[in-house]
Order: C-alpha cells, then structure tokens, then sequence
DNA sequence: ACCTGAACACCGTTCAAGT
DNA sequence: ACCTGAACACCGTTCAAGT
C-alpha cells in the first residue's frame, strides 16, 4: 500500500550522537550490557566502529548517555493534586518499572557516579520533602535515604535480570528461592526459613513501595 | 637477623582456591576489578592462568568468592547487652566500613545476584527485626528495606571511588560539589541549591547511619 | 567535518601436553 | 590430580587514510 519506504531506513539517516545512543538502547535491551559491542553496534548503524568515536567519547559514555535517555523519560511533570507522599511514591515507582523494562539501567544506577538524571530525580524529591515539612536540617537525609533505598532495589532488581533468561517466569523462581530457604538450617536461618513461604506471594512491586512506604514512615516522625 | 626466609615465599605454597581468592582480595584492593586480570593473577601465584581454572570456574565466580571472603568477616556474633537497633547499626556499620576499605565489594554486592553472605547478613537483620516486635507480615518488608537501602549506598560508594583517584581527598570533592551545586539553576534546582552548603560538612559515615535510623523509626511507626 | 576499517593492545577462556 | 602456556575468539580504542 505505501507508495514508498514503509519506515525510513536507518542506514540513510546521517550519524548523530542522539541516534547513536538511541540504537544503542535498543542493543541493550535485546542484548544486554555484554552484548553492546562497537562492533554490532557500528554494524546496525552501518558504519565502522571507529565512527561512532566521533560522537561519543567511549563506551562508559554512551552507558550514561543511554541510561539519561531512559531515565529523563521517567522523570514527569508535577500534578497539583497530589500529596508529596504521592508524588514520591509515582516517581519511585516510573523509576522501578523502567528499570524492570530496562535490566541494563538498574546496573548503570547503583554502580555509576552521579548522573545529571539523577541530580533530577533527588531534585524532585528533595522538593516533596520539603512540602512534608521535614525540618531543614533533615532534609537532605530523607532526600538522600530515599534514593539510595530505590538505588539498592534496582541494583538488585538489575542482578535478577541477569542471572536469569530474560524471559524467565519470576514466580518461579521465587517459589524454587521459598523451597530453598525451607531448606535450611534452622538454627542458623531461622529468620529466612519463618518468611520464606512470604516469598510465594511476594510482588516485587508491591514490596518496593512498601519499602518507599517504610521510609516515608520514618520522614513523618518526629525526632 | 632470620635464619631462614622471613616470610614464607608466596610461589611456594600450593596453589588452592582459598589461595587464589586471597591474592585476588590483595589485587583487587590494589587495582580494581578492571585492573584484576587472570594474567597478572597468575603471575602473582607464580603459575600460568589455565591453572586458576582448576580451581575456580572464571572471573565472576572468583568476585563472588572474594566479595564473600570480605564480607563474611563482617557478619560478627551477637552482643547479649545491646538492642536490636544497635546490632543493626553496628552490623550496617561494618559493612559500610568493609565497602570503604574495599570498594570493589560495593559494586559487587550492588548488583551481583544473592551471595551466600548476603543472606547471612538477612538473617541478622530478620532477626533484630523480630526483636523489634515487628508483626511477621511486616517483617520481611522491614529486614528488606535495611539491606536494600545498604546496597544502595554500597553501589553509591562503590561508584565514587571509581570515579576518582584512590586518595582523592573526600572533602575537597565535596566542597567541588557545594559549589557546583550552588550554581545551578534557581528555578529547576531550588532543593538541590538549599542542600547545597550542607555538603560542605558532610559526613558519609553519619549519614549512612541517619539514614538507617530512619528506616528504623518507619519500622517502629505502627500501621 | 566526518567517516572508514585495518591494526593495536589487550581480555577471559580453552586445551593439548606435560608432571 | 594438577599445572603449563600457547592459542582462540573476542574486546575497546586508535589512527592513517579517505571523502
């Protein structure tokens, strides 16, 4: 039906860093961080690798680079209506399910020095906590416990991903982790083994904004 | 003065795994995980790398190992005096410690899947948990909300080490920071420029620790 | 200014051959 | 059973040469 290209052909389009960085989130989202290579890499862009130099300083570089496009994505506007404790709450979680759709991110988070996506995203809610009315001299921790907590979750969320097939079922896993943790002795896990059936039920999701919930808990309290 | 050697010759012990893990905790201390190679690791051991494979069954196996090795000396015994805040303070403290001295192992732990150490560490905190009368539906959120805002700030640390010269000084990089932060935008930054001047006096270790306190007071928030 | 692609200096890992 | 070390199949990165 389409009279000419159907979808333009990226090989005519010329090089750019933002198409580079793009092509390159989607390698990673088929391939993983072990799987972006310059070479594939150039080969999708149908150019050499030593092209993609020109734009982009290395691959640590075009790591950042990608994980700000995916993260800037995350970062919305705010909504009058809310309560800071929402507001937080919708941001952690955009944060969690564009690590759950993007493993590669979540491993780029807690082990990357600070990113300018980041600087935004402690910026947002540094602001809810400020509308909690945490005295100024605690602000900066609040701020602080609750990124470094979503910091943690999407380094672990990240290790998940890629210790198993991509398509793995996660309640399965959980289960085999439940009858794993029955297993064990009970003297020296006895904590392990009384939660372990919890595992059979356990939402990744769920837990994660219990988690917000807890230390947004702890904000409220007066010292 | 010594009659014989002073110190026992390295090549002359047999090779063995545990020997090859401590000497890659010595390499890793030394020259990071990039700087850790199967090449340099063999010379050390005077021996050739095919042979580190007899023992160990690549590199991501010999992280595990020597993260394990590192961590698991932090997991100490119990203290019959102290409250349960304070076992899990002392406990995030020695951790904290280990990643400082180790950052290597803060990567590793971020975003490496389940350590055996790491469940021990579960295990202690599950356990003050308990002591704290937490309702056992609440006490897995509660012992999973310390561990992963621990990992969080592992990753974190792990993350500025590497991004810096291993005796940078900490307060001048933090007074770079301030400044830096001072300058941004009013209007897109406001939170960040208010926090700004705080950095000057900023602390790693105490607000590492606010910050668990904090998540000890939203577990004490009854629902 | 931007692209090409061969070449360099490495990696982790394997494996035939030794002891 | 354990060690050796050359060789394999890659990497990220550079750079002379092109357009």
């Amino acid at each position: 039906m389409a009279t000419t290209t159907r979808r333009p052909e990226r090989r005519q389009e010329p090089l750019s860093r933002e198409r580079i960085v793009s092509v390159a989130v989607e390698l990673l989202d088929e391939v993983g961080e072990r799987g972006l290579t310059f070479r594939v890499l150039a080969e999708r862009l149908a150019t050499g690798p030593g092209a993609i130099y020109w734009h982009v300083a290395g691959k640590s570089e075009l790591l950042c680079a990608a994980t700000e496009a995916v993260v800037a994505g995350t970062v919305g506007g705010d909504d009058a209506d809310a309560t800071p404790q929402d507001v937080i709450r919708a941001l952690a979680l955009g944060l969690f399910d564009a690590i759950d759709a993007h493993p590669w991110v979540g491993a780029q988070l807690a082990d990357a020095p600070q990113q300018a996506a980041m600087l935004q995203v402690f910026e947002r809610i540094g602001r809810q906590v400020q509308a909690l009315r945490v005295p100024a001299a605690a602000q900066f921790t609040a701020a602080s416990a609750l990124l470094n907590y979503i910091l943690g979750v999407a380094g672990q969320n990240a290790a998940h991903a890629r210790a198993h097939r991509p398509d793995a079922d996660r309640a399965e896993l959980l289960d085999a982790m439940a009858a794993e943790w029955e297993e064990l002795d009970p003297d020296r896990y006895a904590f392990a083994r009384s939660v372990a059936a919890r595992l059979r039920t356990h939402d990744d999701r769920v837990e994660f904004l219990a988690g917000i919930d807890l230390i947004l808990a702890g904000i409220a309290t007066p010292r």
